[in-house]
DNA sequence: CTAAAAACATACCAATAAGAATGTTTTATA
DNA sequence: TATAAAACATTCTTATTGGTATGTTTTTAG
């Protein structure tokens, strides 16, 4: 039972260190060699473990940039408290405490999206999956603000929801071009403005 | 003096077929071999004609891609007429007005920022060009909406283009994942409404 | 009409790609 | 303790990569 946990652990090594080739140079070119060099394993160990560099891909999305998501955004959601007040902190907390490296090289999310999003069924499932549970939360919380009065009753729920993941997405991916916080500290202005829109 | 036209009608053959095959498979993936093969003239006339890949997709970026921004985002900001019109028609037609294959394959512009946004200076510098363009065209007409009281006064116009920028690039990534429009036209819904809270 | 330069083609190079085949070593079980 | 299976290493294959070197053909200027 021990071979069982060793397996694991070297799967896992090979996700983390894939994640974060992926992350910094993009998915494409990032190639076995390159995933396995980093573990210090061998090619061999790799195709061991997974049958091709898309199984991988797919583990790496499900597990890791999943995880991400709902760890630095879905969760927070659930938390109980004032709704509006919590979409607030959300939104505008994440922004301000990404680190540089975040903030350079956008949200992990959002490049696979737009680097394999329209490639494969498999990873555009898998990326779908994400953005569906993170609309699915924020369109509960909206719900629950306007029952407790803290949000407008009369806006669509999902239109919010789609636009708030849109334009925080968005950002992410134009936040790369610069070198300082001045657009994220306007985005940051623009989102608040719009989350005053829609309280109550 | 043929010769001369001979060279910018070959080379604007190669810049055409590179943003097709860059639009569709992505930049870093999309070989000169493969370019060039869409011209059927040879990797000897390409770099004959460019000096490297890199100088190739920075005429990419400024010629087409740039283009295609002016042309459909950027222009018809600059028309005459009510403000507050103007904006909502731009960005609500030209999401309407997509063909399929705009949906499927997303943004040029957003594709490339995510997929090099971080990679070279070079590519960055040209890309950010673009989104300052963009930027500096909306806060004008915000700001000319506001003298004409079609626009609220009491929001910032920086902060409400970066927002309806980032907004938009952000839907079209997400729209790469789905087959239909539903995530569309809820995201056109969100933008109108959002919209309306900034009409005066 | 001729020489040179521009436009293109062909052949090549070293590096890298995903993955298969075939090893060797470690671990678990009977 | 023998044996099978799992974990990993090494080697190889075929294809592709960006770029160069060296051609040949077309165009232009004198």
């Amino acid at each position: 039972m021990q071979q069982e946990l060793k397996s694991e652990i070297t799967k896992q090594l090979i996700i983390d260190k894939a994640f974060n080739l992926f992350y910094e140079n993009g998915f494409k070119t990032t190639s076995i060699d390159k995933i396995m060099k980093e573990t210090t394993l061998s090619k061999g160990a790799f195709y061991h473990h997974y049958k091709s560099k898309k199984e991988l891909g797919l583990e790496v999305i499900s597990l890791k940039v999943e995880k991400r998501v709902v760890d630095g955004m879905i969760s927070p959601l659930k938390e109980p408290g004032d709704a509006f007040k919590i979409l607030e902190t959300v939104f505008v907390n994440r922004l301000k405490k990404f680190p540089f490296y975040d903030k350079q090289y956008g949200c992990p999310m959002n490049n696979l999206i737009n680097e394999i999003g329209s490639d494969e069924i498999a990873y555009q499932t898998a990326l779908k999956k994400i953005i569906e549970d993170w609309k699915t939360i924020l369109v509960d919380l909206i719900e629950r603000g306007k029952k407790e009065n803290s949000i407008k009753k009369n806006i669509s729920s999902k239109a919010v929801a789609v636009y708030l993941i849109s334009a925080f997405e968005g950002i992410r991916g134009i936040r790369k071009l610069y070198n300082d916080d001045v657009v994220l500290d306007e985005f940051t202005t623009g989102l608040t403005l719009y989350l005053n829109q829609i309280k109550k």
